[in-house]
DNA sequence: AAAATGACCGAAATCGTTTACGTTTACGGT
DNA sequence: ACCGTAAACGTAAACGATTTCGGTCATTTT
């Protein structure tokens, strides 16, 4: 069923009922209503390709979320992020185009979605310190928002939603300070991201302020995988002189460092403390009433929301100022840390 | 850049222009050489509205994800899905459309897809028992391939892609009895989901083969979370004759059980036994050379990639003849297992 | 030498919408 | 009775590709 045949079927023209269905003044209430009625009944909706051919607009967005080639890794988050983005899709009508790509290719990917033009805008994904992709949207002329940003926010005027990553892990070093703890580990993530960097500068500012010194045999940085969390664990309790507590970048690096106390024989929360980024993902909440893990609690899928509201206003609206959401995260108490054990 | 643009700067006509890059015979090599230079040199990408206008064929697949509207989980697998999935698009030059709707709706989400008509097929997520989307496609004529199957494999024709749950279930279960445990848990998904259905129907036959009684107390379906995990094994080990041995669906399940046997004071693989179903997520890998967790494996990655390819040949050759994949999954051992232990 | 063939290219229709611009009708004001 | 205005609707031109149907040559066949 198409707008020729509906109108046809009418005996109307095609732009009246064009009009009727969009909503324009110049159709009177009666036909308007007889054609609302006749669309619903012949379950008509306008063909989106040539809808998208006649206005130049697509009422589609675009996400390009990289595969990391070293182990190809799809980042987990991003199913609570495209729920939460999709909410606001669905209100707007607007649909929601996906890539895959190797993130060697990324840039490319973009260049090759602005030429094809199916989207009005795009999110940008998992931006690394210097990612090129941003001067390259600016270039092009696409609208985006970054989920994250792409080193210090001054640089560059582009629309971003983040967390306070440094912040968050500072707060959180903080407090294992607090609770006696000298000996602290992070297990970060892949530290070419701007979020595992800024991270590892928050951990780096909470040890300096406490004047303790940054041991680089207690850091690691990889792939944020469950078998990361165990071996990395279990290497840092065959050290001389082991950590007491640990720093996780996600839940998922936490599992493994459970499994990995488990197997020695430690107790959680007493042995070794543990604190995890907990991205809140409906799949793997954090303890329904009260948290398990200490954690850094920040939504991904709320992050996902507003991307879309602000990369919908920019749509719109394409010289409405870029905008820049910082959401921090909350530190939440669970039972996985504790006072330092007293070393014998 | 559009084609009208290009073929003015080359001094040809728009027709032989598009016959040249769509690999034409009617166009000399010469030309066709210099229309594929300028083509890259000026970043031209055909304008998918305008092509799929034209040729009524849109190089794109839809992939609709339910939304638990229970508890607003998004399935996890999707990520790796989805991922598979993709390395079959991007050889084929395909775009992806995403919607994630709440699974009360998700007809609707089918029929309005088909009446916008923006892709060429979609691939159906998580069937219920008696999914009415199947039939609801069939009678759209829209290509379509469901991850999983509905009901018995023999009424409709539909292709599917589907690994053999009954089977690895009863295979476990098996496994289980033949340890000697008696007491076996089943920690399912939400049964009104086929693969659920499925897997429930193997633990019984197992145990209906070596004369066990299935005890309903032992036996819970929710939604496959860690909490989920923890809270119902918590639950089963304060029964009077409790399980020594639990048979999860998933192994962020696992991950909870492990928890509250960890809480507990319990040794998995030692006082309990666990065999999760491991979907071999790239995030979630179950071991790098010998497994952690004893379990059922079949990957879902590649039954995106399968999807995808099943999907494409459909599309390509409209009476192509339905195609039924059927993964089966492997049993492997990891230290999650071992005998019963006696009972005092 | 005329006719047929084949290689190469172009004009224009087409896909299903939106929208700039025109046209008709009804009605109130003078 | 005439005109102006606004409401309600229609015509036709985009949008950017593909594709049908020809057209012009040069080359071969008869």
């Amino acid at each position: 069923m198409n707008l020729k045949e509906l109108s046809a079927l009418l005996g109307l023209s095609q732009t009246t009922v064009s009009r009727a269905l969009n909503g324009y003044p110049e159709v009177s209430e009666l036909t308007r209503k007889k054609v609302m009625k006749a669309a619903k009944q012949h379950n008509y909706t306008p063909n989106t390709r040539a809808r998208g051919l006649a206005t130049g607009r697509n009422h589609a967005v675009g996400h390009v979320i990289p595969l990391s080639t070293e182990h190809e890794v799809v980042n987990p988050v991003f199913t609570d992020f495209i729920a939460g983005a999709s909410e606001i899709y669905s209100r707007e009508n607007f649909d929601m185009h996906l890539s895959v790509v190797p993130d060697s290719g990324e840039s490319d990917a973009y260049r090759k979605i602005a030429a094809k033009g199916s989207v009005d805008g795009v999110i940008v994904h998992g931006p690394k310190e210097n990612d090129p992709r941003i001067n390259l949207l600016l270039e092009i002329g696409m609208p985006f928002v970054v989920h994250g940003r792409s080193g210090s926010s001054s640089e560059g005027d582009y629309s971003w939603v983040d967390m306070n990553n440094s912040r968050a892990f500072e707060r959180a070093t903080q407090f294992l300070i607090e609770l006696g703890h000298r000996r602290i580990a992070l297990l970060n993530g892949l530290e070419n991201m701007d979020f595992a960097a800024k991270r590892r500068i928050g951990y780096r500012t909470a040890l300096e302020t406490a004047g303790l010194p940054e041991d680089p045999e207690l850091c690691a940085s990889s792939e944020m995988t469950e078998e990361y969390g165990f071996s990395a664990t279990s290497r840092l309790l065959e050290l001389g002189d082991p950590p007491t507590a640990v720093l996780a970048s996600s839940i998922i690096i936490g599992f493994g460092v459970r499994r990995a106390l488990d197997t020695a024989g430690l107790k959680i929360g007493k042995d070794v403390s543990l604190i995890v980024h907990d991205d809140d993902l409906s799949y793997l909440r954090n303890g329904s009433d009260e948290p398990i893990y200490t954690a850094t609690r920040s939504s991904v899928r709320q992050a996902g929301r507003i991307c879309a509201e602000l990369l919908m206003e920019q749509i719109t609206n394409k010289d409405s100022p870029r905008r820049h959401v910082l959401l921090n995260a909350d530190l939440i108490i669970g039972q996985t840390t504790g006072p330092a054990p007293q070393r014998i």
